[in-house]
Order: structure tokens, then sequence, then C-alpha cells
DNA sequence: TCATTTGTTCGAAAAACTTGAACAATGAAA
DNA sequence: TTTCATTGTTCAAGTTTTTCGAACAAATGA
């Protein structure tokens, strides 16, 4: 029973967080995730295999973009938003607001 | 004596301008660019081989971030803040304002 | 106990990054 | 003009990252 790891606040870095974003696959995860709420790996359904998935949610996790914590088989992911708002006022949000119109 | 490809705006993406910006060398470049004015590829000194700095040039000039012209033996090259600012409104604009605390 | 669900880890193939060497294009100097 | 230096690209090779399937581990429920 591994603990997850997670960054704290001072060892999050704009251009880590800059290059977790930067994948079309981790991106479409922060948006969905940026809707609220803690959600299962699984949540995100697309074509990619489980492997590839979960090394995109670890990205996400070790950049300190995302939450994870264990709840039975599954892992509930939310977004830092707390923390992301504080290190890097407006990125997080002007992201989010460009993603509805231009997504890939 | 090839032309330089540029992206039209509407193929400018925004995973693909995250991406660019996702890498440390990349974003202090941007970062360099972002204070105005044209700029050679040399103005970006560090201790990188000129062939990868060269490599990053390109992947910011191909992803829509920078234009670049030739002027005699060098490259001038300057950020599309209007084409971006348009595109994705704050996006660059809160990425900079957060390059100042934390690099890399 | 046994099977199911959820996600990780491992090893290998594909893609991207980094580098030095060789190459092209321009401009200046002899 | 010929030669040289400057600026940056292209190529090939090594390193790193992504992607995948297969095997594995942990928790849940029948």
């Amino acid at each position: 029973m591994k603990p997850l790891y997670h960054p704290n606040p001072d060892q999050i870095t704009l251009s880590g967080v800059l290059y977790a974003l930067g994948d079309p696959v981790r991106l479409e995860i922060v948006q969905l995730l940026a809707r609220g709420g803690e959600h299962p790996c699984s949540a995100f359904g697309c074509d990619l295999a489980k492997s590839t998935v979960s090394h995109h949610f670890k990205i996400l996790r070790e950049s300190g973009v995302i939450h994870s914590r264990k709840s039975g088989t599954q892992h509930l992911n939310s977004i830092r938003r707390e923390d992301l708002d504080r290190l890097f006022p407006g990125v997080l949000d002007s992201v989010l607001d460009n993603c509805r119109s231009a997504i890939s």
C-alpha cells in the first residue's frame, strides 16, 4: 500500500504545470476535473490503454495539478485549484476558459 | 532559400501552444521575446547546443507562438502576441505574469 | 474462497529531445 | 572575386519520454 506522492506547493513549478497541461489527453482530463468534484481515472473514457491513462494521471499528480486519494479500488482525483490559483493566478482559469472553443 | 512555415491563426491550437510553453528552455525564450521587439536566436545565450536552440525555435514557430523572418545571416523572432491574445485571451499574459516569480 | 473492479508496474516499440558534425546563406574583409 | 566569419539548419546517433499489452496488486462483493 504505497502512499501517492504529491509535491508541496513550493515544489510546484510553472513550467512543470505547463508541461503537464501541454498534452491533449492531459488537458482533456483537467477539463473534466475542472467541472468540480472527485473523479476516478475510469471517468475519463477514451480509446487509450489504461496504462497510458495511468501514466498521464501520474504526470498530472507529480506536477502538482491534481490530487489523488485512494478510495476502495479506485483513485479519486481532483484539481488542486486553490494551490494553483495561489501559485500561478490566472493561468488555470485562462486555460480552462479557452478549452471550450479549442480542444486538441 | 526556403520560406519559414508559420501556421495560420485557425491552425493554432491551445494544447499546441501549451505544449510549446511547457518546456523550461522555450518558456525562457518566450519570456525574452515578450519584452518586445525582434531578437535573433543568438540573443538567447545559454549552455545548450545551437542545434538544440534551433529546434526549440522551430517548435515555437510551428506551434504559432513566435514569428521568424530572415534578415541577413540571422533570424529575427518575435511573439505573435496579437494572434495569441485574440485566439486564447489571457493565457499568454497570465503565464508571463507568473514567469517572473517562478522559472523552471 | 473466488471473481470482479480499479489502477499500477514492467518491458518493448514508437516518438521526441539533445548533441556534434557537416552544411547552406549572408555579409564583410582582403 | 576570393576568403573568412557569422548565423542558423539539417543529419545521424544516443538519450529520454510516450504508448501499449501483459502481468501484477489491492479492495470489494458474491
